[in-house]
DNA sequence: CAGTCTACTATTTTT
DNA sequence: TAGTAGACTG
């Protein structure tokens, strides 16, 4: 065993006490690169080597899958891997799914229950809202996805918000809300954010399984605690019994270590809560704050931006990252007249600093706001033969081609699932077409069968064309000669079945489209991947390897599932995980595995020779941390966005994500800006972000500080050269209050005033009849009276 | 039923 | 500008 004490010698002294912390609630305040990670698994080996936990009682939860393997892989360098594999490390969505495959049973789910990604949830939001008869316009499904989702978060099921539902808008939500769950209830379906609610109805429901896993689990780590929200946030309550129902007299609740930062909480828009991390002591009485503040990142410069800029943020816990690694160079700044001049500034500077030998291209990072900004980029990198990766956008498993063989695969481990049966009903086209998928559905919701089900019985539906059903037997004829094959088949064997005997590659590659060359392209490589997923298989991501030595355990596991329980938990079939038995990978493992870890291909090796840039979002970045950094696009209206710049809130939150940027810096930051910028075919001036000047004066060098075409702040478009469809016109100046008439809803009153130059927007109050509208205030057919 | 056309909309997104 | 979703027509 590696002698911990020698490497204890390796943290400061805040680092160290958060290792050796012992006996109640912890809270780690981790400032950014100030060794979060490393005093993480640092804990977990001293909990292993000091203070006799087995594996099998740590619990460490993370939000991606990086992150998780980053964590295990780190914590096998210290302890042996074989300890380390009975630890969970997972993120809160496995975890969760771990659980729900094992008792889900309870809540009326199979344990092969189909996850539900974001599309397939909107995709079935809209069929709900089909049924329902709702005018798209009025009820859109998107926006009603988005608020169930929220609902989710909050853990407020359809009953409880149907309860206190006063507009007709919440009325009808409230009803495809309900709607919405059944249907996934009946496809034997979770959404992502069912995963986590589910799980705490499941431990809240059930105080014997809440107990079960609480006696397993002697200690709970969850990392990036600032992103959590509240369901997350009861999920952990629920596991160490603080808050929960269950009496927490019988035994000692197990020991919480959470590890966060509110200044790098990013993910507000989907939930998390803040408070969360501000309000641990209250939540937990007995906690201790562990504050790390040393940064081993960054040259003091850069963390001195940093602090400046997120101490513009209001009600924070003060705090100052500090660091020994010297000053170092002044930040270079730089005002570009347009987006390309500005990439272009960035390949010139990538390319000098790799002349000169100080820095390789994969050292080098290109940060931006919105994907759509990437594009630019990409046209001078690849202009200037400057190689590059992109991070992000179009995803892999997104791929309409991919979606479409995937949707098959859920159907044949799920045939309930009806979301991805309608997808392939008539993929590749087979003369199943709207109107006969219409009667199938009105028959199955007349006889109260599932889709699948009313499928089958296609000939009793009303009303259904003979061309229809023949094509339908054939599908289903074709179904079950998958089907047949399916269990004694590998997942990639699966799927190159399904690629031929669907005609889905012959369609594909008859097709004159070159798009479509690079779709066959991309299913070849997903039968790769499924070789991959078989060939690195070991066990499933649920159930598998439980306790090691079952026997050693403080006390008898009292398994959730009483009787069955009491023969001896994890010595039976749960054990086998492990060693002697390969385990097969099924249909189900891949599938969870797809739905659950994102992409393969994501960040580029730093270390391969030479190497290429990385270019991403702010959002992509967190985490992560390179030599150079450019933070381009520092406009008001690109960042912070324009939609932020109303809300306090948001704008904290971009101010996060600034600082954030920042700290992913080691080295050398570059800030620049463009005077003009083209968005959606139609170029506005920006006027330099509020970011660059809440930056010390000092602290910055700029290359050039003004654009050559807009001298001072520019106040409004001087209109382009070629006419726009709309006439020039006088654009107003509104103030809220501001009297108007619109050319088609006539006269209203200004409610609010928004955003910046060309993109300032204006809502609109035209009365009881028409409501309220907002308008870009340059295109808006409006007047000032 | 299937291909084509038009109208619409447009952050960030660990799972 | 560009991608998509629904309507329209052959």
């Amino acid at each position: 065993m590696p002698s911990l004490e020698l490497s204890l010698n390796d943290l400061n002294a805040p680092q160290r006490e958060a290792v050796t912390h012992s006996g109640s609630p912890l809270l780690i305040i981790a400032g950014a690169g100030s060794g979060k990670t490393r005093v993480l698994t640092y804990r977990i080996a001293h909990l292993l080597e000091q203070r006799g936990v087995r594996p099998g009682e740590i619990l460490a939860i993370t939000f991606t899958n990086k992150a998780a393997a980053e964590m295990k892989q780190r914590v096998e360098g210290l302890i042996s891997s074989r300890a380390a594999n009975a630890m969970w490390v997972l993120t809160f969505h496995s975890a969760c799914v771990r659980i729900l495959r094992r008792e889900g049973g309870r809540l009326g789910y199979p344990s092969s229950f189909t996850i539900y990604d974001a599309a397939d949830s909107k995709r079935l939001m809209q069929l709900v809202c089909k049924e329902m008869d709702l005018d798209p316009k009025r009820f859109p499904p998107k926006s009603f996805s988005a608020q169930v989702s929220n609902l989710k978060n909050e853990l407020i099921d359809y009953d409880t918000f149907g309860e206190s539902a006063q507009t007709e808008q919440e009325k009808k939500l409230a009803e495809a809300y309900t709607l919405y769950q059944r249907r996934l209830h009946e496809a034997g379906a979770m959404d992502f954010d069912d995963l986590i609610m589910l799980t705490v109805n499941l431990l809240e429901m059930f105080p014997d399984v809440a107990e079960y896993y609480r006696r397993r689990f002697r200690h709970v780590l969850v990392d990036e605690y600032q992103d959590t929200n509240h369901a997350q946030y009861r999920l952990v309550r629920q596991l160490v019994g603080i808050g929960g129902d269950t009496d927490p007299a019988a035994f000692p609740p197990p020991e919480l270590c959470v590890v966060g930062d509110a200044d790098q909480s990013i993910y507000a828009f989907r939930g998390a809560t803040i408070r969360n991390i501000l309000e641990f002591e209250r939540d937990y009485p007995e906690a201790r704050t562990i504050l790390l503040e040393q940064n081993y990142r960054s040259t003091q410069n850069i963390l001195n931006a940093a602090n400046a800029v997120i101490q513009r943020n209001p009600d924070r816990r003060e705090k100052k990252l500090w660091s020994d690694q010297g000053i170092g160079p002044k930040i270079t700044g730089y005002v570009a007249d347009n987006e390309h001049d500005e990439a272009a500034f960035v390949v010139g500077e990538i390319d000098k600093l790799h002349d000169e030998g100080e820095f390789t291209p994969s050292q080098v990072a290109v940060f931006y706001r919105t994907n759509a900004q990437s594009r630019v980029f990409e046209d001078v990198f690849i202009r200037t033969g400057l190689p590059y990766k992109i991070v992000g956008g179009v995803r892999f498993y997104e791929r309409k081609e991919i979606r479409d063989i995937l949707a098959y695969l859920r159907v044949l481990a799920n045939p309930e699932d009806t979301v991805s049966l309608r997808r392939i009903l008539n993929v590749p086209k087979r003369g199943i077409g709207d109107r006969a998928e219409e009667s199938i559905e009105l028959f199955a919701a007349r006889e109260r069968i599932s889709f699948a089900q009313a499928l089958r019985r296609a000939q009793d539906a009303p009303g259904i064309a003979t061309r229809s059903l023949k094509a339908i037997r054939e599908f289903t004829a074709l179904l079950e000669e998958l089907e047949e094959l399916a269990p004694s088949s590998s997942p990639s064997e699966i799927i190159e079945a399904v690629l031929h005997r669907t005609g889905y590659l012959s369609e594909l590659a008859n097709s004159k489209d070159i798009q479509d060359e690079s779709r066959v392209e991309n299913l070849e490589e997903f039968v790769d991947v499924a070789r991959e997923f078989e060939n690195t298989f070991s066990g499933p991501l649920y159930g598998g390897e439980e306790e090691e030595e079952p026997g050693a355990a403080a006390g008898e596991e009292t398994g959730p599932e009483g009787a069955a329980a009491a023969t001896g938990e994890g010595a039976g079939e749960e054990a086998e995980g492990e060693g002697e038995t390969t385990p097969e990978p099924t249909l189900v493992d891949f599938l969870e595995q797809i739905s659950l870890v994102a992409d393969t291909d994501q960040i580029p090796d730093a270390d391969e020779s030479g190497g290429v840039v990385t270019l991403m979002t702010l959002h992509s970045a967190k985490g992560l941390e390179f030599p150079v950094v450019f933070l381009t696009g520092m406009e008001d209206g690109v960042f912070p966005h324009m939609r932020t710049l109303g809300e306090k809130e948001e704008l904290e939150e971009e101010r996060r994500l600034a600082y954030v940027g920042i700290t992913r810096a080691q080295q050398r930051l570059y800030i620049s800006r463009s005077a003009v910028r083209s968005a959606w075919g139609t170029p506005s001036y920006n006027p330099a972000s509020r970011f660059l000047d809440e930056v010390p004066k000092d602290l910055v060098e700029w290359r050039r500080s003004e654009s050559a075409i807009a001298p001072s702040r520019p106040k409004f478009a001087t209109q382009s050269r070629k006419p726009s469809a709309r006439p020039s016109r006088e654009v107003p100046t509104l103030e809220v209050g501001d009297k108007v008439t619109h050319d088609s809803f006539g006269m209203g009153t200004v409610q609010l005033v928004d955003g910046v130059g060309d993109r300032t927007k204006a809502r609109i109050d035209f009365g009881a009849d028409i409501g309220e509208k907002d308008f870009l205030v340059k295109f808006a057919p409006i007047e000032k009276l």
